[in-house]
DNA sequence: AGCACGCCGACT
DNA sequence: GTCGGCGTGCTC
């Protein structure tokens, strides 16, 4: 007799471990590490996923019960993912369910029918017997037609049939009845990917630069590479080399970019080179069409999968490279469970499928940087521009322009700039970071502003529409006319969006085409693509646009790019900020100037003395590094140092600041050698979501797997003492973005 | 996660 | 005396 050690498909502390079920010998063939499958589980039938199988079990006998059904698509893991999903669920204390589902495309338990069937037809006899057959078959009928078509085409979908042939159901269903073709319900694989456009491109002459960084990456395996790329330096073609010779030797490849990069441009750069070898997922698709990248992945079907975070579980065999580009982005960090961190997730998985990772980055994470200082990572640069034209960086500094009379948003510099490329017929990028920045209104009189009261969150101005908006809960509210608080008529509207940005700027140039794109511009499903599409043809002369404006787009005819102020990132009160902002230039930066036009890059700031800005604007990283490392290492901050985020989310504001505070006298209680610093209890960024408040406890130590302990073990005291039935609590190892 | 078992208060 | 509260413990 057969056993499976099983794990049931409830995400819950107490069912983290296997159950032994006995394997009916009529299940036996079916039954592998893996399968999916129905068993009873207490009173009800539940499902689960095999995790090993053995031919002896320790349990009595009466308790063991059998497996009921296996699930149809066969194993959705393999030996080498399930250790995957071991070592996550270690490393993030995450229930191996949790993470076997990370290993599973979407959608896979509740819906079994993700798979589009589709009819095909085919004869049942060779050419030569046909003779024979001919003759039960009216001459000149629909049915001649089919089987005529069938003898040349061998199968056919039955849609297709119908379609070209125009004839209807009734003489396939007969030529079935007759035994003389057969119809069978094929599995469709859709395409995420649209190969026929896909133009075979000749392989670039690599730089001797890229040479040099793809032999060094090559001589740095078994150690994980921090490709450290200037924009423009054609890490890309450094890539599909590496993924080349991945293939070339029968082995297989992962790609991770930061979802706002899944542009057809970016795929089709790809799939030029290696066609249907290639596939893309990503969130926009539907369940159905990720569950088919999944299953060409595991079947062999494609060797290459470029994708967001969870491309990371390609069910792919023999992989031989995986690589992250744009390695510091932030939605490399996952926000739910298993709250787990792709590079690291990464690096266990080359690890044990033998393959090579690479990390690549224009602006590398300061914590990355130090890695590959330490010697942990293997530092690969690629200093040079491909066509050495890095762009003019000028910094307005806009105190001297309010001073001089401009209270325009636009600095004298910038706008002669604006207007000697419209006159160019170039093109602009005017960039607005927003986030957490938005046009909010307040009273001049005094004071007050206008603000959501669930969330806590200034409401932002819709010009549109006349309305104020809360971007945490959607809630719209009229446009006030007079203040709420002291009745003043004077309501001002105050900061700046891309919205206002976008009239200021038609007012000085009436007569060009701007281009705006924000969270309003591209609510719509393609309105993303739609909006690039039209700048890139030319149908605007500027684009105006937040965060996803800034990465990796590649416009041929940009000039200029124009950050209208430099300050918003620089403030958001995250000791990161820094950092953030000088990638955020730096990536900006690099819009311009990509093809054969030399790009000019305007920054406008209040502020042009910080580091960030004095150093991306002379594209020195390493200076920006070593100074961003000093403070660092003063303020106790990553890399020296790991963070863990305790987020209590309740509606009783006195009652969460309560039990926060008893978590911090247990805290303290057993910080008995000093190990550990707690920081508040402080409301979070947000600090009240659709009417409950968000407070959080922070808490550092040089000692990240004893944080985690530490941090875990005093939460379980706290849930053991107190009642934490009416609060959500949220935990966070180094939260990419300060909550 | 569910569900059963189990030991103490207010009720026909 | 019973019905029912949800605390504790088990599910192969």
């Amino acid at each position: 007799m057969m056993y499976a050690q099983v794990i049931i498909a409830i995400s819950s502390r107490q069912l983290d471990r296997a159950f032994d079920y006995s394997i009916p010998a009529s299940l036996a063939q079916q039954v592998t590490i893996g399968s999916r499958v129905v068993a009873p589980f207490g009173p009800s039938k539940k499902e689960g996923f095999v995790v090993g199988l053995s031919d002896t079990c320790e349990l009595p006998r009466e308790k063991i019960k059998a497996i009921l059904t296996v699930r149809n698509g066969g194993p959705v893991f393999d030996e080498e993912r399930l250790a995957l999903a071991r070592f996550m669920r270690e490393r993030y204390r995450a229930t191996l369910y949790d993470c076997i589902r990370c290993m599973t495309p979407r959608g896979i338990e509740c819906r079994d029918n993700l798979a589009k069937k589709q009819k095909f037809a085919s004869l049942n006899y060779d050419n030569d017997l046909l003779e024979d057959l001919l003759e039960e078959i009216p001459q000149n009928s629909a049915q001649e037609r089919i089987v005529e078509f069938l003898r040349e085409h061998e199968s056919a979908a039955v849609s297709d049939i119908k379609l070209l042939l125009r004839v209807s159901a009734s003489p396939i269903q007969t030529l079935v009845k007759k035994e003389i073709i057969t119809v069978e319900e094929v599995e469709l694989l859709r395409d995420t990917v649209d190969y026929s456009a896909s133009e075979p491109a000749a392989r670039p002459e690599l730089t001797l630069q890229q040479a040099g960084a793809l032999t060094s990456i090559e001589l740095a395996y078994p150690r994980t590479v921090l490709l450290h790329g200037a924009t423009g330096s054609g890490k890309t073609e450094v890539y599909m080399r590496l993924i080349e010779s991945a293939v070339s030797q029968g082995r297989t490849a992962i790609m991770l970019v930061p979802e706002i990069a899944l542009t057809p441009q970016t795929v089709a750069v790809f799939t030029n080179r290696f066609g249907p070898l290639v596939s893309v997922t990503h969130s926009r698709l539907s369940l159905g069409e990720r569950y088919d990248q999944w299953k060409k992945a595991r079947d062999g079907i494609i060797s290459i999968m470029i994708g967001a975070r969870s491309a990371l579980f390609t069910p792919f065999k023999n992989l031989g490279v995986i690589i992250i580009d744009e390695e510091h982005e932030k939605t490399y960090q996952s926000e739910t469970t298993p709250k787990y961190t792709a590079k690291e997730v990464a690096e266990e998985r080359a690890r044990l499928a033998g393959a090579q990772l690479v990390l690549g980055s224009a602006t590398p994470g300061v914590t990355t940087y130090y890695e590959a200082r330490q010697g942990r990572l293997a530092l690969v640069k690629m200093p040079e521009r491909v066509n050495k034209t890095a762009p003019r960086i000028f910094v307005a500094d806009m105190r001297a322009e309010l001073a001089g009379g401009n209270m325009s948003v636009f600095s004298g510099a910038l706008r002669a700039a604006l207007e000697q490329t419209l006159r160019q017929g170039r093109q602009s990028i005017l960039f607005l970071n927003r986030r957490g920045h938005s046009t909010f209104v307040s009273c001049r009189q005094c004071g007050a502003v206008m603000t959501c009261e669930n969330c806590n969150v200034n409401y932002t101005y819709h010009l549109q529409t006349n309305q104020l908006m809360c971007h945490y809960c959607g809630k719209k509210v009229k446009n006030p006319t007079n203040c709420p608080v002291c009745g003043s008529r004077h309501i001002k509207y105050f900061g700046l969006g891309t919205q206002r940005l976008e009239t200021e700027f038609k007012k000085l140039f009436p007569t060009a085409k701007a281009l705006r794109m924000d969270m309003d511009t591209t609510s719509g499903k393609s309105s993303h693509e739609r909006i690039l599409s039209a700048f890139r043809n030319a149908e605007a002369d500027t684009l105006i646009g937040t965060q996803m404006i800034a990465k990796g787009l590649d416009f041929p005819n940009v000039s200029l790019v124009g950050i209208v102020a430099a300050d918003l990132s620089l403030n958001t009160g995250d000791f990161r900020a820094g950092e953030t902002t000088f990638q955020l230039l730096t990536q900006v930066a690099g819009r311009a100037g990509r093809a054969a036009l030399a790009g000019d890059v305007y920054i406008q700031t209040y502020n042009p003395e910080h580091y960030s800005i004095k150093f991306a604007r002379q594209n020195n990283y390493e200076e920006f590094y070593e100074h961003e490392i000093i403070l660092r290492r003063q303020m106790m901050y990553p890399p020296f140092c790991d963070i863990f985020c305790v987020l209590f989310i309740g509606e009783s504001e006195k009652n969460i600041i309560i039990l926060l505070t008893k978590l911090l006298e247990i805290m303290k209680s057993y910080n008995r050698k000093g190990l550990f610093e707690m920081i508040g209890p402080a409301p979070a960024v947000v600090s009240k979501v659709k009417n409950r408040y968000r407070w959080k406890l922070i808490i550092k130590s040089q000692d990240g797997e004893k944080l985690k302990n530490f941090t875990h073990y005093c939460v379980d005291k706290l849930k053991e003492s107190e009642n934490v039935e009416n609060i959500t609590i949220n935990l966070t190892f180094n939260p990419a973005l300060i909550i």
